[in-house]
DNA sequence: TGATAATTGCAAGGAACTTGCAATAATACT
DNA sequence: AGTATTATTGCAAGTTCCTTGCAATTATCA
């Protein structure tokens, strides 16, 4: 993984530090998409000393090469960010009760809800499923 | 409509004032939904004098009574509203150039993607599809 | 008409995220 | 290695969308 993220920093003028190996590190060791305040404080336990500032920035570069994919959960009004590194196009379920997120590794959605419900053990009463593309003036 | 209004507004004990009325009317007379300040911005032009934070609060009880839905489209980073009114369940498309937000009459999302080209002539690019439910612990 | 209670406006408070700028650290150059 | 160059960071402050507290206003009911 290194390699290619040296590259890809690289190839676009910028450079490997600390702070931006220690994010995508906490990232690797967590089963599900983590909020830019989840990982500053997981940061802060690791004693790895980043601003709160840094850590979006952080993450807005490694979105913007492709390492990391933002996810935005149905009203949770923050951004969450996984690792991608191969991984399929997925999409999650999240209790709402204790925010738990659960990943689905389905995605052409058929039988959608009964499918998740037993999937996941879940009991599924809201959805949000919106797109974003381009307009015909737009395109 | 208005039958309906008052009812609901009694039987929770709130009254129908002239300011939630013209919120109602503002939002019938939409094609789409609209966020806040949006709603705001029109009701000025309108001269209907009302602070943000009322429509804020008009809008959550609106919501709470049913009469309308509250949405959240693709990284937009607030909501909008819509009345409800006895339409069906549905979706929307936001254009990612212009802002435009179309509905789709669809929900049981089947051959997807292609489908929603083909009806709206977007180019779809981006989707989000996120449940909310109760885990097994919660439920 | 007056009492009771909901509604409103204003000011202030959050939460998540962004920006400006000087200090610091990483890379490139000699 | 030493220095110049340029990206990165931390701090403070700013945005945006939305919420809360509270006194003033307005609607309803007796």
């Amino acid at each position: 993984m290194s390699g290619k993220l040296i590259e890809g920093l690289r190839a676009t003028g910028r450079r490997l530090t600390r702070t931006r190996r220690a994010v995508l590190r906490v990232l690797e060791g967590n089963q599900y998409p983590l909020s830019a305040s989840e990982l500053y404080e997981r940061l802060q336990k690791e004693k790895v000393s980043i601003d709160l500032v840094t850590v979006y920035r952080t993450l807005t570069v490694l979105k913007e090469l492709g390492f990391i994919s933002q996810l935005e959960l149905h009203h949770e009004g923050q951004f969450r960010y996984e690792i991608r590194q191969g991984r399929e196009h997925h999409h999650h379920i999240r209790c709402q009760g204790c925010g738990q997120i659960v990943d689905l590794l389905l995605c052409p959605l058929k039988k959608l809800t009964s499918f998740i419900e037993k999937e996941t053990q879940f009991v599924v009463n809201e959805h949000t499923l919106e797109f974003g593309g381009l307009c015909p003036k737009c395109q």
